[in-house]
DNA sequence: ATTACTTATTTTGTATGCAAAATGAGCGCT
DNA sequence: AGCGCTCATTTTGCATACAAAATAAGTAAT
């Protein structure tokens, strides 16, 4: 029977760490990425941190040089559009397969979820909202129970992450995500998939719009 | 001015390589892959051979075990369901923005690759067929013009083709998915694009019944 | 000063070396 | 035979070493 063992190697906790670094900013887009800079920083040698960009490389957060090594990747807005685009009928995905299969216990948890994300808007907990929506989010994606989905999913989540940091939502525009979410429940609970699915590619559509204004007018974009 | 430079790399070329030869069965499914051997095959050290393998396990065409190297994934039927689930909205995704985005000698293109596949049906030629059929929904990929789903497309495309190979399309199946074809044809070039969504999403659908199918009788699926 | 050229330094790409872990063969035991 | 043990062999993981390429620095000519 085959194992998963899955003890953390070092490869893996470079490819987070990393990944880390690209999303904090620590890295920026566009910048050279060398690779002396990150075997200080890790204390490790040149080997397995090459092997850790080339995974990264591969999954579109870091793109190779030839005999130049790595960059980070940029974010376009061109590029947020497509991830956005894509994001949006995965969701929509995940939605219909949610709705589907969802068990009574599934539904409560996305509830409970909900309300305490709720909580959290009212007292304008920004951090702690986002925390909590994400969690929804990755729930319902659990609840959808297609491994091949969540993987795609998380990527593109990373990517797009990576440049919603500047955006700083507004008042008006989160009030509306809010009661967005209170439909996307109301849809889950009467396990209407069709109508779940273009709610969630809607209200990301909507969270996408917000994120090309904020990167339109931030200097990263290019 | 970025330019980018694309000389294929001995890195980019053993990925394609390694890739090949898990698409044609060299290297099995679930089978342990030696760095000994493919070095050797290859006539290069281990250093680019592990920098390769850890960007194949990252798109997920082998596994890492910790302290025993990779392995090539298996495709188990639920893969391969949650696979086609995933391109289905991909390949919807594409329809709606083809239908939208194509211009007159775009939709001739696609016509006229189209009436060759139903040149290569009529003859009974498979495999000119398959690629002919390969070549459509690549085009409609690139009049839909988002970079983000052509890369997810191509990355499903070809872990799916790995259990495809299996599938041999009986001759009723084989006049359906012209039948289907033709809509699609008709739906590009009304430029309906919720339509041609709907119908590829489906196509995809019937094709994967027919890999199901032949993945549950093969012994390479477990 | 600016440009072109030459040379030193850094950085990347690949090969090799060594230690730790895993695999496998032999061997005694029940 | 089947099971567990020890030890040799193989394989993997990481570090280092060296060559080729790119970058930076300096110098001479216009």
């Amino acid at each position: 029977m085959p194992n998963d063992n899955h003890v953390s190697s070092l490869h893996d906790n470079l490819v987070r760490d990393i990944r880390e670094m690209v999303l904090d900013g620590t890295l920026a887009p566009g910048q050279r990425v060398p690779e002396r800079f990150l075997t200080e920083q890790f204390g490790v040698s040149r080997t397995p941190l090459r092997e850790a960009i080339r995974a990264l490389a591969s999954e579109g957060t870091l793109e190779l040089l030839p005999n130049r090594g790595a960059r980070v990747t940029k974010v376009s807005a061109k590029e947020v559009d497509d991830l956005f685009e894509v994001m949006g009928v995965l969701e929509a995905l995940s939605g219909e397969l949610a709705a589907k299969k969802a068990t009574n216990p599934d539904i409560a948890e996305v509830k409970a979820l909900h309300y305490q994300m709720v909580l959290h808007f009212t007292r304008r907990e920004l951090i702690a909202y986002f925390h909590l929506n994400q969690r929804i989010h990755e729930k319902i994606l659990e609840i959808a129970g297609n491994d091949i989905l969540m993987n795609m999913y998380q990527t593109l989540a990373f990517r797009i992450r990576r440049a919603r940091y500047v955006a700083n939502i507004s008042e008006t525009r989160w009030s509306t995500a809010v009661k967005e979410h209170e439909e996307l429940l109301a849809a889950l609970e009467s396990r209407d998939g069709e109508k779940l699915g273009h709610l969630l590619r809607r209200h990301l559509a909507n969270t996408c719009e917000i994120v090309r204004k904020a990167i339109e007018d931030s200097p990263t974009s290019h």
